[in-house]
DNA sequence: CCATTACTAGACAAACCGGTCTATTCTTAA
DNA sequence: TTAAGAATAGACCGGTTTGTCTAGTAATGG
């Protein structure tokens, strides 16, 4: 293992930042949480920007992840292939103590100021919605959901829904909202 | 008048927390942009935070001059008032430039560390979800939307939602996030 | 065995932070 | 006119910030 530290740090940092956002994150506190001198910090990564990129990087690890076990599972309906990579965000939510989704923490906190962060997480969440997609095209075809509707902004809509659910979920420290805008979206989805 | 500039920095306190968050928002930056010694500020404002409570509730002035011309309307049918009040709060992102709803950004970034924000903003939450839900208990009772449906889960699904689609908007800079969720959500209340 | 690179270690620096302090000016009412 | 309080003005403070620098150690390949 080359680097036993970046990796300590990582992960470490995606819960701090997770927690904090990015500017209440110091990296003095990071590098104490970590028992990691300072210099070894600056030989992994150029700046804490260039850290916090790394970090979302490392979360978007986790969340293509999600999207293989999920919007993968092609043993599954395709409505409920997508309904499950949300599940099982707000699985991973929980185990967090519900401080909701971490790219749209620092998309709120750093999108007013910082454009390289803003274009990141945009792209981001672009991945995620072409995953969503491709399972509301299937079930568009199969006739799952109403023929006038279009499956990419379908999937923009519940994307941009659920991370609203995220930030209440984040507010309160509780699941109801997931659960709750899921319910809403697939019964109006197959219905309306 | 007894006191313009309070005033004035709560109105460009509110512009730049908007725009940066709360701990990107230096007081300096704050006295440069509106040309008052440091002095004045602690002054008028007991410290950082106390300064931020106060621009919240000068937001949550025009989010109930909001709630007055939209849930307060009874010339306009029920449903019509609730989403009314979203519209206003679109145009009034657009005022800015896009740049989401505040409550949202800094709930958001304070909420995992700072209690006090958060039950503040949780609490601003519940005051527009209960002018909402009063709209939709009335269009409940008229029969607009399905009787199995619980208005104050509604009303807190639908801000949720709109906060998400807040964020989007604030990501791309872009209003169509918001404009597609109320669509979506209006069409699915009365259907479904 | 040596040399080179990767990594660790932490003192140090410069800038910046929120906040305090004292002094001064302006406003107002007696 | 004068006394009192409100508001302005900015120097100053201690602490914290990210980031640099030099030195030393561990690992690696010839």
């Amino acid at each position: 293992m080359t680097s036993t530290t970046r990796e300590r740090l990582l992960d470490t940092g995606l819960n701090m930042l997770l927690q904090h956002g990015y500017n209440d994150l110091g990296i003095m506190a990071l590098l104490e949480a970590t028992q990691t001198p300072k210099g070894s910090f600056y030989h992994h990564f150029r700046s804490k920007e260039d850290f916090a990129l790394q970090v979302i990087d490392r979360y978007m690890e986790t969340v293509h992840r999600g999207l293989d076990a999920s919007v993968g599972d092609r043993s599954l309906p395709p409505l409920d292939r997508a309904r499950r990579f949300f599940e099982l965000s707000r699985d991973k939510y929980r185990e967090d103590g519900y401080l909701g989704c971490m790219l749209g923490g620092l998309g709120q906190e750093l999108s007013g100021i910082n454009p390289v962060f803003a274009e990141k997480i945009e792209w981001c969440f672009s991945v995620v919605i072409e995953g969503i997609a491709t399972c509301l095209e299937e079930a568009h075809q199969q006739g799952d959901i109403p023929p006038d509707s279009d499956p990419m902004e379908m999937a923009n809509l519940l994307l941009n829904c659920w991370e609203g659910a995220a930030l209440r979920s984040r507010l309160k420290r509780d699941p109801a909202p997931l659960d709750r805008m899921l319910d809403f979206y697939f019964a109006a989805a197959t219905c309306a």
